[in-house]
DNA sequence: ACAAGATAGCTGCCCAGGCAGACATTGTTG
DNA sequence: CAACAATGTCTGCCTGGGCAGCTATCTTGT
């Protein structure tokens, strides 16, 4: 019920939440990709296998919105995937717009195998943090995640071109 | 003290850390940079801007650390927001390598008059947080930023080249 | 004092991903 | 059923930012 967590006079960048994010991110995901160097699929498209294997998404725009790229970017991340034989495209009968797509075996194993590297980096990280602190800290991001999609769902209703 | 907070076997995308912040970072940094859009600056560039003022940064240098750009990015970030009279560059006398930065008048301005638009949205946002959850989460990803430095630092030595 | 190594800044090149537009299909409303 | 809106996919085009390479300067070890 915090009216104004952050004022004006007395905001330092350092407390911010959008500086902390965006500074974890740029360290993090880059790393993530270098983990992934020697690998014939980038961090990014593994991320993609994964939430396919998972049932978190089965189409090209599931994919768009699960990562929060757009629908471009995803038709050649899909394209790349399709490219090395670890997934399929199929037109689907019951919405003729829609491109099913499922994971090969390939697909399935190499997923599969990049998965340690990742957890490994992450136990790492949290090494020093209690099970209780990261269980806290996965709560209140997912919770500032809805938070901030519904603060820009109500400002933001702009026309959506491939979003 | 956890030694492995993430197994492969009960692992899912929706409890990742690195899942939660790639997805926060992208729906946050455009969405402020759309409310930049009437502006002359960018959301990066104020945020360059304040860092400066604030005293965070005085340099090209500082800036790429700050905000995880590298070298050439942050060069070109400056040159933008000197050629709009919001900063200068003087050569350092006591290391002649340096350039440092200060902010015009204009830039000062700048980065004041804009600052109310970021946090009425944070504000928005975090409206249903208790203050105290607020501070629990920016502490928490500071600690997570200081763990993923020093992991990557440990890991990662690779000859920097413009980094 | 000098070679080797860091560090600051700049530039050219390249690419992932955003934007906008096209097209097909489906859903909805009169 | 016609008109229109919404959704899914794909394609050009463009830009921000990463990477590598270069110079100039400072630091450190011998």
């Amino acid at each position: 019920m915090t009216r104004k967590y952050y004022k004006v006079d007395t905001f330092q960048s350092r407390r911010a939440l959008g500086y902390l994010i965006r500074r974890a991110h740029n360290l993090i995901v880059p790393h993530a990709e270098a983990l992934f160097a020697d690998q014939e699929i980038t961090f990014t498209q593994w991320v993609a296998l994964v939430s396919l294997r998972d049932g978190l998404t089965s189409t090209c725009a599931d994919i768009a919105r699960h990562m929060g790229h757009d629908s471009g970017a995803t038709t050649r991340l899909v394209d790349q995937l399709e490219d090395r034989g670890l997934l399929t495209r199929t037109r689907s009968k019951a919405d003729r717009r829609v491109v099913n797509l499922s994971l090969t075996a390939e697909g399935r194993a190499v997923a599969k195998a990049l998965t340690p590297r990742i957890l490994e980096f992450w136990n790492n990280v949290l090494t020093d943090f209690s099970s209780h602190e990261v269980t806290t800290l996965i709560e209140l991001l997912t919770r500032l995640l809805g938070a901030v999609e519904s603060e820009i769902a109500k400002t933001g209703q702009r026309a959506g071109s491939g979003k």
